[in-house]
DNA sequence: GTCTATAGGAGGATAGAC
DNA sequence: GTCTATCCTCCTATAGAC
């Protein structure tokens, strides 16, 4: 018995992870698609294939369910800015980002969160991973910015936060979107469109 | 009699007209402030000081309500170029444009919808005056992308659309918002950071 | 923890008197 | 056209059986 039973409890810990990594995928989704107030709880339970009353037994609220989302993507996100390779330069990596972030929104994978909402930004804040996870990645990008204006690369006028914010904002630029539905170019070329933009500026260099 | 009639129909059309104004700045400013998910019916109505019932005299549905406003703010637009100084070149009258619309909305006077909404979408694709409205002022714009990329002071490697596109993401921009919250750049500072960043890029030149 | 069924409430829209 | 009062749908959240 005592034997046997560490194995169950893995087991059964191990399935419910499973789940909840299927409601987080389904919440992220759906997120992209049709952003925090047009999604409802009953869709992500059917798109997941569960009751809803069991939603509630593994996420308090709909808030909770977008911040578990975010903190999925702040995951990866980190991940990400791990795997970069070290020899790259501060810009190289900037960009990097920028270009992974513009991927995951145009392959229907970035949650899409009204700024304005005040119960979801409560709850957002109030969860611990969530804002050690943005913390960590702002800390990164921070640093990494700071390095590029040493090093006379990123524009030297311009301050970290602004800089910091803009790069964030890549990751819900609505020209993406809108270059996606005109139907003129590729996702590769739309990427680099907004890259050569972000970085370069629409002036003539 | 009949003297005194034209002069009551038109006094009582400009009162008609003078509350649906008052209706739309209302509107407008709630747009502006919460988004078109957050914001209520009934918070309008309180803020014109009329009865909800009254509102729907005058707007069929809360769509309307929005795309009134979005008229609005296209007439303003249009306004603003018919003014600018026929001298000016191209490229200054986009970054006036740009520099105009981002003012708008650090005053809160930008309407935000979001991109998402379907019924919102249909309502406004159906208003003719929204859709005149946005024709041409894409159109002069377009004009004037077209123009200043033949004169090599706006990069020709970009297609004009995606520059379109650019241009219009400015007047909804979040990295206005966070930098207003941050509270360290005054609103001319964060316009001025942002035009930058828009046109000269964040690399150095 | 999963289900069915339902509470509870917000919000868009309307009825009908004046 | 303005009001009060109400309808009705949708959606978050929960109760309670298994």
């Amino acid at each position: 018995m005592a034997s046997t039973t560490p194995i169950k409890v893995s087991f059964k810990a191990q399935m419910l992870l499973a789940r909840e990594d299927a409601i987080i995928k389904s919440v992220n989704r759906l997120l992209a698609e049709k952003g925090f107030e047009a999604m409802t709880v009953d869709e992500v339970a059917a798109d997941v294939g569960i009751a809803k009353a069991s939603l509630y037994k593994h996420f308090p609220s709909k808030e909770d369910l977008a911040a578990a989302a975010m903190v999925s993507v702040m995951r990866r996100a980190q991940a990400y800015l791990e795997a970069l390779p070290a020899d790259s330069s501060c810009m190289d990596k900037l960009r990097d980002v920028v270009q992974w972030t513009m991927g995951l929104k145009l392959a229907g994978e970035m949650p899409s969160l009204p700024s304005q909402n005040s119960s979801l930004r409560a709850t957002l804040m109030g969860n611990k991973d969530y804002m050690d996870g943005l913390m960590e990645v702002s800390d990164r990008l921070g640093a990494w910015i700071e390095a590029a204006q040493a090093q006379g690369s990123l524009n030297r006028k311009l301050p970290p936060i602004a800089v910091l914010y803009t790069l964030y904002a890549r990751a819900c630029d609505p020209v993406l979107e809108f270059l996606k539905i005109g139907d003129l170019y590729s996702n590769e070329e739309i990427i680099a469109l907004v890259l050569s933009t972000c970085f370069e500026g629409l002036a003539t260099r």
